[in-house]
DNA sequence: CAGTGGTCTAGACCACAGG
DNA sequence: CTGTGGTCTAGACCACTGG
């Protein structure tokens, strides 16, 4: 029986992944710890946990101090999605780009917004409205709000020929913040401007950005029916 | 000018946030190599080093041999959704789940089926379908391929208990899939499962898993229109 | 209390890719 | 060729938490 060397993190995560995928480790399992890993593999037991850690990170592996490490009896797979600029989204298909500024105001917003954003509930916003194109077809529709009390410039920017999308990411820092998915029927306005039927399965996605405790952005992006975003698990 | 100590990785992180957030790295801006800022940090290397690369996987940061780290132009925002078992989901929730087996049945899948998950056009497959509830609400409908040739054990399970979901992640292994998120107008049919109005926007889940090259399962998850995954940024 | 993972250190070698 | 990040090592201390 030959014994391989483990000599880099990589390799010693694939015995682990084989481990668990071949039921040697079931579910559940209690697997040795790091030190006894690091001794049969004959490396250091840093470069274990480097493995570990990342299969942990993965949601592969639980671990946890004086407890040890088991086999995550759920494994919960994690779907990253790569929320970029939609320019490059589309561009990245091979298709052309292309984008229509439809509402460009400062006004106070709904209730909701305010709320949401926590800004006064009489503090006018500036508003957004665009739709991104691709090959000359509407691909997605875009509703935005910007706290102009915490985005500097912004109100000296016509949005024009930027999306207010990318325009942000170059102009207005971030902290954090909240995405969420979700479907919706399109409306009579909805429809005719994305060229849809009324009624129409849109996804979309909400996000709503921070700069500590400033709200930067409200945004929801409306997408054509059919549009789908995929991940590898 | 107090020069606070930066004992770990996350300090060192929240510090170069810091600079990239506040502009004294503006976006794609050259930083210095990780020896540096290690001396002007008092700590080792490796520290620096550590917390760099999670901001590089947070796509915070582009880093290559040679040409050094730069902050990010277009911070791709990576959306992390956990896709968990249904029952998990809704029992977070507070909710009281519910299972109710539909339709189960060994038969010749769609030939969009069969070639999606590689297997011969006449070869049967075992088909699910099945309601989840919330609260004894209709919650989502799982139509599940299963190849019954890769999966030991599927056809002595009846399912009326225990969902596909469930009962795969605790014994078919998979080594990838594919998930893709989109949105769908319910038909008369998922309508009155789902008793939502037909037409209605529903989310669409539809996974694919693998294990090596055989294809393990293939399933679409439709919930209920109003339904969200959210998730941090 | 004691076992386990989490992390830091200093030093070293290496792989890659820019110039 | 050389600078940069990528990683390994051996040893150490610490934080958390199960029993």
């Amino acid at each position: 029986m030959n014994k391989p060397a483990f000599r880099n993190w990589q390799s010693v995560q694939e015995e682990v992944l084989r481990r668990i995928h071949s039921r040697q480790w079931p579910p559940g399992e209690l697997i040795p710890n790091e030190a006894d890993l690091a001794a049969e593999f004959g490396c250091a037991r840093t470069t274990v946990n480097r493995a570990l850690r990342a299969l942990a990170d993965a949601g592969l592996l639980d671990r946890r101090r004086k407890a040890g490490t088991r086999v995550a009896a759920q494994p919960v797979a994690k779907a990253t999605l790569d929320i970029s600029v939609i320019r490059n989204e589309v561009e990245a298909r091979g298709q052309k780009y292309g984008y229509h500024l439809i509402d460009r105001r400062e006004t106070v917003p709904p209730v909701a917004t305010s709320a949401a954003m926590n800004t006064p509930i009489d503090a006018p916003l500036l508003y957004l409205k665009a739709l991104h194109l691709a090959n000359d077809r509407p691909y997605a529709l875009e509703s935005r709000w910007i706290n102009g009390a915490v985005v500097a410039g912004v109100r000296d920017e016509s949005f024009e020929t930027i999306s207010g999308n990318e325009w942000l990411l170059r102009h207005a820092p971030y902290t954090h913040g909240d995405i969420a998915f979700s479907a919706t029927n399109a409306t009579e306005d909805e429809a005719a401007i994305l060229d849809c039927a009324p009624g129409g399965a849109l996804f979309v996605i909400d996000r709503l950005t921070w700069d500590g405790d400033k709200a930067v952005t409200k945004v929801r992006i409306l997408f054509v029916p059919g549009y789908q975003i995929r991940t590898a698990l």
